[in-house]
DNA sequence: ACAAAGAATGAATAATGATTCACTAATTGC
DNA sequence: GCAATTAGTGAATCATTATTCATTCTTTGT
């Protein structure tokens, strides 16, 4: 007997993957999924390609965990929102306020998340997603229904009509062809449009005009 | 001189060219766009590959074309429901049904045109007929405050909450995976999902309860 | 019937990229 | 240093489809 894999070569393996699944989400973030050729990405890691198929399955696979990964994040900070203390309404307005805000913040990213076309499998993880999304809405919704802040309603449909208003509402500004025409001081001038998506989805949900 | 085209030939040609068009939209409609390859459709209406390019310039042509005239079609649906007598909220209200109940009638050809991913060229069809849409919700919700049946905002940005939230609340009963399991009797009972979904647009233009 | 012109054909080609695999290089325990 | 074993390599292969084009078939006017 001779080679066993040992602590070190774990690690450097560990890295290796890293390191991929970083250059991966570089190019994708640079400029979506459709960007990002296992040839390209092998070469921004230092690796050959095949090196990449040795940490992943298939292409769709690595793909997969890179939107797994960036998705969770988003829905993460979104489920944040809905943990701070206060009335349902308001939490949802800080929800939904984190959502679109972070999404024009890192739009060539929001938009393959949201919008880009994608493998199977990708497609696959983006509904999943949706409907993590839909779910953490969802609950937000029955609270406030019962603190009576937010009208008897099927939470789950209004949920999905929220996901919809929002992704929708930005991906229009987010779309590579609008990026083009985007300045930099574009970024600070988007209030009044996620001000205005808020207010829908708030009265949608709660039928109140503020 | 001997050969000069005639009106016979002329008609045959253009009931070639139709014949392909209506069976690359039965493609589209069992299957997605992805399901109509062009050597299926050749095959379809009885003609040769190659005879397909002396019909349209390419692939993506075609599927434009395709996706154009389908489109158009829900377009005027929603165009005319928006026509008719009434007050802006109660014809919005008739065009979003319209839009919601088309749909759910023809889940694949829907799915297709909203969601399915597609080619470049088709997807920039798609974002003229989002704006489309949203040009003629615009219009009805400009009206609508002109009547002050609807309070004053961003029309524009509200059209495209509507289209938006319209759109993923169908996503989910639309999209293939799901449709596996509907069953003929489903076709009936989506008036809850529509109505839920209506409440939810008609609350987020006016924040009037029903 | 014939020649000119166009239409139709479909097998061959092209283009794109993911994936493989025979081979080389490293690592490990002795 | 050596044998065993795994990691890494990247040019070659494969798979999938759209597209082409040399050839055949049709139509047309005389």
């Amino acid at each position: 007997m001779a080679y066993r894999e040992t602590e070190k070569m774990r690690q450097r393996k560990a890295a290796a993957r890293q390191r991929i699944a970083e250059c991966t989400y570089r190019c994708v973030a640079e400029g979506g999924f459709r960007n990002a050729r296992i040839t390209r990405v092998a070469q921004l890691a230092g690796v050959a390609t095949g090196t990449i198929y040795r940490h992943y399955e298939s292409k769709e696979d690595l793909f997969a965990e890179i939107f797994r990964k960036a998705t969770q994040r988003e829905v993460d900070k979104v489920a944040e929102a809905l943990a701070t203390p206060g009335i349902a309404t308001a939490r949802l307005e800080k929800a939904l306020r984190q959502f679109a805000e972070r999404a024009l913040k890192a739009p060539v990213m929001a938009w393959s998340l949201i919008a880009e076309p994608v493998d199977p499998k990708v497609e696959e993880e983006r509904l999943a997603y949706r409907k993590a999304y839909a779910s953490l809405f969802e609950q937000a919704i029955r609270e406030g229904i019962e603190e009576e802040c937010i009208p008897d309603q099927d939470a789950r449909q209004s949920s999905t009509c929220l996901v919809g208003a929002i992704a929708e509402s930005l991906v229009g500004p987010l779309s590579p062809a609008q990026a083009e025409q985007a300045t930099a001081d574009d970024t600070d001038n988007n209030d009044p449009l996620v001000n205005t998506i808020i207010r829908f989805c708030i009265q949608g949900l709660t039928g109140a005009r503020r």
